[in-house]
DNA sequence: CCTGGAAATTGGCCTGACCACTTGACCGAT
DNA sequence: ATCGGTCAAGTGGTCAGGCCAATTTCCAGG
């Protein structure tokens, strides 16, 4: 057992920390507004620039937005933009084409190697997704987590970091310039047509339906794209 | 042309800029010291609090260490751990599995879709590798430049981004001891041959080829960890 | 009802102070 | 020569208090 290294912890990352648990808590759920930093201050019984860099790191984490003489905000999961996503980001159809050759293998590896409680999980993220896609809005959390919950069930931690990744790249600005531009809920019937033969290739075990059906989803997406965006890019 | 929202611009994201901008610029190169907050906030004629809150910005950003007492330290490419980084970290053997999937792929449109000049890139980011193999230890920055030369080329913007991702992964806790344990230069003669073979294939713009070449390397990659550190994990 | 102004609240940034930690130098004991 | 202890200087960490800019809310007047 080799000698570790002892790191102190800093405050503000045990404040960051506490934040990041009481929004894991939905104590502060997303879109809602955390108390301003000298009640937190208080609260927390440390200084006010304590509270400010714990703030700042939430800041850049994507987790909060702070606007300046309205409060601190929880973002929406699918307003959260992580370091990676504010460096260059992707178009949609890259974006598209990455996911087509990552999740089609990830859908072979869940009809592989899923348990039944993550069998569970994909059927679970499914239904929400049905019952969101019935709204007039783009489903993108419930969307989401259908298609990690999927990469979860491929075993391989890599992968699902990978397709959270990809995940993340569809909250740039290309992409809402897109999304805006599609029509509900026509789309989402096709859509959850799609998600089902996923779902039913991964449940019957058979990798090469998996693999295939996912593509064709992937294909059917950049069609839905191409037709209301023109020129891909 | 519609109404641009305005956005002022906090100080603290204009230092982090600023100092973002001069490590890229090499006028504070990787494994160096940033000169003291206080002589900082001097220099840029701003508060020693504004200052701090940059380099937290900086520091959540991986880009920066910093240490009590000691100072501000430019992380090295390959110890820049990004926010996706610090969540669970994934195992070698699953990122390698992952990554004989995705950059097996990105070699192959690398050879179908690259420019003269992202051929010279690669070539370079090769020679680079082959210099740096030469010393005795071991060479994580040129070996990941090399393999994200190869996924520019292939011309999607995501895979570069995956590709770094799973090369960001390089530097958790299991990585390390695995790592560690390897024997240089050795190693490296294998490695480069490994290489070698990969850009021969692209330069020759054979895609099977170039798919097989990675292959093999992500191949023997695993049989070297599993070589070392006996059952894969 | 709408507009403008004032007040209250919120975040932004600053100054100054003190504390804990690190580093390097120096000295004495073994 | 080596090791341990002490000290001083420098570094980051945190705090208290202050003032300014931006936002929100409320109220009065047209």
């Amino acid at each position: 057992m080799p000698i570790q290294a002892v790191e102190p912890r800093r405050l503000y990352r045990q404040i960051a920390d506490q934040i990041r648990a009481l929004i894991a808590e939905s104590e502060f759920t997303p879109g809602s507004r955390l108390p301003p930093e000298r009640d937190l201050a208080r609260q927390l019984r440390v200084s006010r620039p304590s509270v400010r860099e714990a703030l700042i790191a939430l800041e850049v984490e994507g987790l909060l937005d702070v606007r300046v003489g309205s409060g601190i905000y929880v973002t929406r999961p699918g307003e959260r933009r992580g370091v990676k996503a504010l460096e260059g980001a992707s178009g949609p159809f890259e974006v598209i084409r990455a996911r087509w050759m990552i999740e089609s293998e990830c859908a072979a590896l869940a009809a592989k190697n899923a348990t039944a409680a993550q069998l569970r999980a994909i059927r679970k993220a499914h239904a929400d997704l049905v019952s969101e896609s019935r709204r007039d809005h783009n489903p993108l959390d419930a969307d989401r987590a259908f298609h990690i919950s999927i990469a979860e069930a491929s075993g391989n931690s890599a992968l699902v970091l990978v397709v959270q990744t990809l995940g993340d790249q569809r909250v740039g600005p290309l992409y809402r310039a897109l999304e805006r531009k599609l029509e509900y809920p026509m789309m989402a019937a096709e859509t959850v047509r799609e998600h089902r033969a996923v779902l039913a290739a991964i449940a019957q075990r058979d990798p090469r339906a998996a693999r295939s059906a996912m593509r064709t989803h992937m294909n059917m997406t950049r069609k839905r794209y191409t037709k209301e965006f023109g020129t891909e890019r």
